[in-house]
RNA sequence: GCCCCCAUCGUCCAGAGGCCUAGGACGCCGCCCUUUCAAGGCGGAAACGGGGAUUCGAAUUCCCCUGGGGGCACCA
């Protein structure tokens, strides 16, 4: 099995492309076979290397190695279209030789005219093959005197293309809604559907697994390929991802590039975790698994004909399910970044200390990668910034004053600075005061890391040490005064 | 306008004539655990779009309707 991945780079990798690419590179490795990369850049004027980059990156990052392509090469040459136009010349050529396409010389603006009334009348909108029958000398004729002029396919007619689609079986289309599609145009750049199909059957594509979008231009695929006295690959079309509105997944649905997610917190793991589960399951009621075990079981064959919808709360429980089953170490080293960035210098040496001390704690905590730095910010920074909500909802409370300052007193008088010892005094805090835990230790809480939501409370003034605990305590004490 | 595709809980999937009083996951709602937030445990609400037909029997087959999606370029 040989199957491709083949983006142009007209904007950045989407989440939709990353599913095309997903189930290509699955296909493949399930059959043993090779996962091809090519971009289909033959349109020069959109194309960016930006977008390229954005491609490669987004493809790595998820772990979609390629066997063959762009940047890795191969056996094909260069693997980008924009550097092989000579060879779609070429089979345009062969293909006018035989009499499989004909030089039209129709204008734009004619063609536009035509559409128009086809559609008005009810008739398909196709190009009405008027060129077709000139006879090969007045042809030749008009080009040699300048005449800007296409090249297009001569679609057999009557005629119909029938294939098998892997996913949605049986597929036909009658020949009268497919026009004699342009191959060259009048510039002499081969279409995509020139480009694309010899591409495929240079490479010797024998899977072509793509979007549902291309469905209807399967059978110019088919027919270019036929034309070219080759075989055409055995087809499978993916049904299309929607937004939450069941529309077509879209930029006004949010960010749908890939690059969002990866910014975002996300593992990759986690992604295509959830995405493979987007029109195809693992079987049995398994929802997360490893990408052996998904490598192991995929069959395109098994994926689902209806249209899944992009569900990102979903996503981001996977997310947390992927973030808690990470190695201490590994957490640190996707986290640890993360937190110095929001601080805007590096941990020093003690500091990272803290940290891996902390760390397990929060990791169990976490949806997404970039809630880490909030979780740990007040045992880095001076000047502890008060969330208003925790401040109102706790320490404007009546029993919060007495609390702080019994919390105050005990922990001033500990011996040893560590989370059991900081428990009973604390607790025996709350026994004085017949306070229960919410009411009393809450405001310790808020006081010593700025808000209500935290790691746990006593492991936190650990690590957070004596001396700042006390003083943020201190701290909040006078400002009661202060009010 | 024309062609094509699709149709099970809000969402993603299971279900390939009787195993279905339709199963799992996310989300949602309760309860438990608990110093907060999570995590975890237990329980709950929640679907076969409608109508015909075939059959002893249909979520599963066929037809129509409806709804949704895709495509109809010298874009890819």
């Amino acid at each position: 099995m040989r199957v491709r991945f083949a983006p142009s780079p007209t904007g950045y990798l989407h989440v939709g492309s990353a599913r095309t690419a997903l189930f290509n590179w699955l296909a493949a490795r399930h059959a043993g076979g090779e996962f091809i990369l090519r971009s289909d850049d033959t349109d020069q004027a959109r194309g960016s290397d930006e977008y390229y980059r954005d491609v490669l990156d987004g493809l790595r990052w998820l772990g979609l190695d390629w066997d063959e392509g762009v940047e890795e090469g191969g056996p094909h040459g260069s693997y980008r279209q924009s550097e092989r136009l000579e060879r779609y010349q070429e089979v345009a050529e062969q293909l006018r030789d035989r009499t499989a396409a004909y030089l039209c010389f129709c204008s734009p603006e004619e063609l536009d005219d035509r559409r128009r009334q086809a559609q008005a009348e009810g008739r398909p909108p196709g190009y009405d093959g008027r060129c077709r029958t000139l006879a090969g000398a007045e042809s030749q004729a008009r080009r040699a005197a300048g005449e800007a002029a296409v090249l297009r396919l001569a679609v057999p007619r009557p005629g119909e293309t029938v294939f098998d689609d892997v996913v949605r079986g049986e597929v036909r289309f009658g020949h009268d809604h497919v026009e004699d599609f342009v191959l060259l145009r009048s510039d002499g750049t081969p279409t995509y559907h020139l480009a694309s199909t010899v591409d495929d059957v240079d490479y010797g594509i024998t899977h072509v697994v793509r979007g549902e979008d291309l469905l209807s231009s399967t059978p110019k695929h088919i027919l270019i390929t036929l034309a070219m006295g080759a075989e055409p690959p055995i087809y499978a079309h993916l049904s299309l991802l929607m937004g939450p509105d069941g529309k077509k997944l879209s930029k006004r649905h949010g960010d749908t590039a890939l690059n969002a997610y990866r910014e975002g917190g996300f593992l990759p793991e986690a992604f295509v975790n959830y995405v493979a589960l987007l029109g195809w399951n693992f079987g049995d009621d398994e929802t997360v698994f490893t990408r052996a075990e998904m490598v192991e079981r995929f069959d395109l064959s098994d994926i689902q004909k209806n249209p899944a919808v992009f569900d990102n709360e979903k996503l981001i429980w996977m997310n947390g399910v992927y973030i808690r089953d990470l190695g201490a170490d590994e957490f640190i080293a996707r986290t640890l970044p993360l937190v110095e960035a929001d601080l805007g210098r590096p941990l020093d040496e003690d500091e990272r200390a803290t940290y891996r001390a902390i760390a397990p704690l929060v990791q169990e905590r976490m949806k997404l990668l970039t809630e880490a730095p909030a979780q740990v910010r007040f045992l880095f920074v001076e000047e502890l910034e008060y969330d208003p909500a925790s401040w109102h909802k706790v320490i404007v409370k009546p029993d919060s004053r007495a609390a702080l300052e019994a919390a105050k007193a005990r922990l001033g008088d500990l011996g040893e600075w560590t989370t059991d010892a900081i428990e009973q005094a604390l607790r025996a805090m709350l026994e004085e005061l017949e306070l229960n835990a919410r009411k009393g230790l809450q405001p310790v809480r808020v006081a010593v890391t700025g808000s209500s939501v935290s790691p746990p409370l006593f492991e936190s003034l650990e690590a957070l040490g004596p001396e700042r605990t006390l003083v943020r305590l201190q701290e909040v004490l006078d400002g009661y005064d202060g009010q």
